[in-house]
DNA sequence: TATTGTTATACTCTATAACTATA
DNA sequence: TATAGTTATAGAGTATAACAATA
């Protein structure tokens, strides 16, 4: 359909990319997998909720303001994230003993049960999508996501 | 600082993650790199603004449909973001004389100007933060990321 | 006075649905 | 009736700035 439209071919050629510009490329692109694996998370927990539980799981409890940092978003986004899954329970707030302005964040076992839901919705979403894949290639790009972030 | 708050070491070991959890993780981490990336647009440039352009200098003119398609968004999303570049002269939306549903995106010089400078913008970015990176590297991770898109 | 965290406001991106115009 | 595109509305994520509480 629509075989051909304006008949003329474009005038200037694609310019063609460096490795950098490509990297800006798929990074853009790489928001549509995103967008498709956060279709996979159970009701009421989106995306940043399910960083904050994942995070915890990984490092252990700890205060708002270095949750902030391993999300690598601003403490304020970080304190909607932290309300949204302490008001159903997966996490709680304790303040911190030792200074009154701190809270400690720490998984109650309901957030554990979530997150074991998670990681078994995660995994089904990507082994469907990457059934062509060995686990040398997902781990090489694990690898090199990782580094990526921690050019950053 | 806050040395030690509670005392109580956590109870679960943090689960050990498979490659497609780790996956997900650092999928969920990557959205950072990409605001990082996204700061360094010219004024009046959102990135999906530059998304439309970058498209249609791989690509060449095409419809809206089309355009959709590449961008993996709705196409209400995409007939958003085409108005924004077009109210800026940088591409021009032209009534496909075949069909006159259609409507087809070209860039215009103004916009193949403003695309050298989001590609030399692009490019300073990443330089400055992969410089440790060999051309290697780059290119497998964007080999990777190519196939990642594709698989989904 | 400085720091930790919360809340108010605004902006971008996205999808669904209703709508217009053309085929 | 079906299709291409536009627009209205709503929801999620983010940052800046103003604020409250504690050190």
């Amino acid at each position: 359909m629509t075989a051909r439209t304006t008949a003329t071919a474009p005038t200037t050629a694609p310019t063609p990319p460096t490795p950098h510009e490509e990297l800006a490329r798929q990074l853009t692109g790489i928001g549509a997998v995103k967008r498709e694996l956060a279709r996979s998370l159970p009701p009421d927990c989106p995306p940043g909720a399910a960083a904050v539980l994942t995070v915890l799981d990984r490092h252990g409890e700890m205060r708002l303001s270095r949750m902030a940092e391993f999300m690598a978003v601003d403490i304020s986004v970080t304190s909607r994230h932290v309300t949204h899954v302490a008001d159903r329970g997966w996490i709680e707030r304790e303040t911190d003993p030792g200074d009154g302005r701190c809270r400690i964040l720490r998984l109650t076992p309901s957030g554990r049960a979530l997150l074991t839901e998670l990681g078994a919705r995660h995994t089904a979403a990507l082994e469907r999508a990457l059934h062509g894949w060995s686990v040398q290639d997902i781990d090489a790009l694990n690898t090199l996501l990782a580094r990526l972030r921690s050019s950053f």
